[in-house]
DNA sequence: TATCATATGATATTCATTACCATCACGCGA
DNA sequence: TCGCGTGATGGTAATGAATATCATATGATA
């Protein structure tokens, strides 16, 4: 677990309790894929750890949810968790179903968005920008 | 069922067949909140036409879907459908749960985003765009 | 180290969605 | 207008993710 120390330090400012279970669940979200599902995470947090309940993981990623350490949505019809350490879009392949984060907001000027909406009484606390299409590597493989 | 005519026509240009069932669960999604949940829209179309099957309200929503007809994804963890006339995105009230589609793409010059990535071999077919915040009313309300 | 609030783990349960199959009816051609 | 055949419908059963519950274990603080 080369990361115990900064991830025990980003549950220590949330306010949670250090548990291994808590590293061994956020060392699965930093090694595998941009997203996974719980099913995943908990198969690689798991083996890691020796002995993790399933249901403690479905508890554990609401909590870090819940405190902002993680990010959260639907895919498919089943949650996919990712660490949320800055703010960022996605792209999706129909495809191949991969999901990569984007290097800076693809909304450009937000304060014009936001501006112009508060202006209509509702206030934008966040969004979500999901691109949908079909990446490099499934156009070469047609 | 007032738009029934309209309906039929958008049925048979999409090559699917004409039922009753269909034009209810259409007409349901036209009366209701902009997205509803197949239990919603089933609730409020069986009332229409008497006998309709929940598992036949699955199936036409997904053809429909399937078809371009209307638009479907996922919130708090449940399937929501909704007309998908044309390209809009959601505002989304975090307290009320309303979701309300936007007059025009929030995008801006969308061409700019689409050239862009399709340069790094990514073919951007359509996207979603969700801002999440609070509402007019239930800021009022508070 | 003692205490306690909180986290964990296992089971049972809920609920949306899918699978399956027998019956029915829309659309088309005679 | 009347059959016919393909596709649609409806019901039951099965799946699978997610939640509820509660006894036990453990991290944090003093
Ligand atoms: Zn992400
Ligand atoms: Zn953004
Ligand atoms: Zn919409
Ligand atoms: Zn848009």
């Amino acid at each position: 677990m080369p990361d115990a120390g900064r991830f025990a330090t980003l549950l220590k400012q949330a306010r949670l309790r250090v548990t291994p279970q808590r590293l061994a669940i956020l060392q699965a979200l930093a090694t595998g894929k941009h997203v996974a599902t719980c099913q995943a995470i908990w198969a690689r947090a798991r083996r890691a750890t020796g002995g993790l309940g399933q249901m403690t993981t479905y508890r554990i990623l609401e909590r870090l949810h819940a405190a902002g350490l993680i990010e959260q949505f639907d895919l498919g019809g089943v949650a996919h968790f990712g660490l949320a350490d800055r703010h960022h879009d996605h792209v999706i392949c129909q495809r191949c179903g991969s999901v990569e984060p984007t290097e800076t907001c693809l909304l450009g000027p937000h304060g014009d968005l936001t501006a112009r909406l508060r202006r209509s009484g509702f206030v934008v606390k966040h969004h979500r920008l999901d691109l949908y299409g079909v990446c490099r590597a499934c156009r070469a493989g047609t």
